[in-house]
DNA sequence: AAAGTTTGTGCAACTGAGTTGCAAAGTTAT
DNA sequence: ATAACTTTGCAACTCAGTTGCACAAACTTT
């Protein structure tokens, strides 16, 4: 029972069960986003449909976002601290094209997207793809 | 046996059968993109596998790019005339999340992105959600 | 035009991600 | 401690996508 962990998911307002400690260890050991899937085979025997609903449950109290990067699968990572996974905390995610690993670029701004005049904008999701730089050395 | 489909198949190197045509009118009479579930349901009885092969091909030779806009399934549409789908052709997607209609914005040019400097750019993916100016009416 | 080769189609079966119902186990409140 | 609610584990299922295989259709060569 890591009192840090403890805290975190408290002050999002989830009950911190050993389930829900184990999947938020793993999301901090990872900088980049996990899937379901991968998420998976992190544990010896895990049930398929507990950590699927532990995934929804962070995400529905905004401890981390999902990812639709085109692999088929969705991916999840942290929100940062002051991220309310709203419009303006939009940011760019990158897809490395060699290793498949899934990176959020904080740092890098959403540009401003002119929709025509009659459609009304509510989010944006914008994945780039190519090597990482891992992947380049 | 239209003429014009006929035309349009051969110049992208597409052997022009009957299903092909089919599944050509469809995309041209659809002015957004279509999911392979829903191009089935076009069709009395087509064959899933054929469909599906049917996509590949047209996107292998360039003739329809896909879209990968969250949804679940993955959406198919008419390339334009010099649309090559480079990178230099990238456009925007729009989704609207009342009707699930996806459109290709053409007119909109993707902003430039810069990316950390270790990492190479190869695509771009750019998915906007919102209200479309038919289900905002 | 017939024979042989290549390409396309239809059917069935399967994979893999995601999702749900339900009962047992765990947690919280009274 | 009991009752009420929440979480977990298992099984079963959906749905998109994909593949193998045999038959059909279309091209090629002679």
């Amino acid at each position: 029972m890591n009192p840090e962990l403890d805290k975190k998911l408290k002050s999002k307002n989830i009950r911190p069960t050993a389930m829900r400690q184990l999947v938020l260890q793993v999301l901090i050991d990872q900088n980049t986003a996990i899937s379901l899937p991968e998420l998976e085979q992190k544990f010896e025997k895990a049930d398929k449909a507990t950590l699927y609903r532990t995934l929804k449950t962070f995400e529905e109290k905004r401890l981390i976002h999902h990812i639709e990067d085109g692999t088929g699968a969705v991916k999840y990572a942290l929100c940062h601290e002051k991220c309310n996974c709203h419009l303006e905390d939009l940011h760019v995610h990158f897809l490395c094209t060699k290793c498949n690993q899934t990176y959020c670029l904080d740092e890098i701004q959403i540009p401003d997207i002119k929709l025509p005049s009659d459609f009304l904008l509510e989010s944006v999701n914008l994945v780039v793809k190519g090597i990482c730089s891992n992947c380049k050395k």
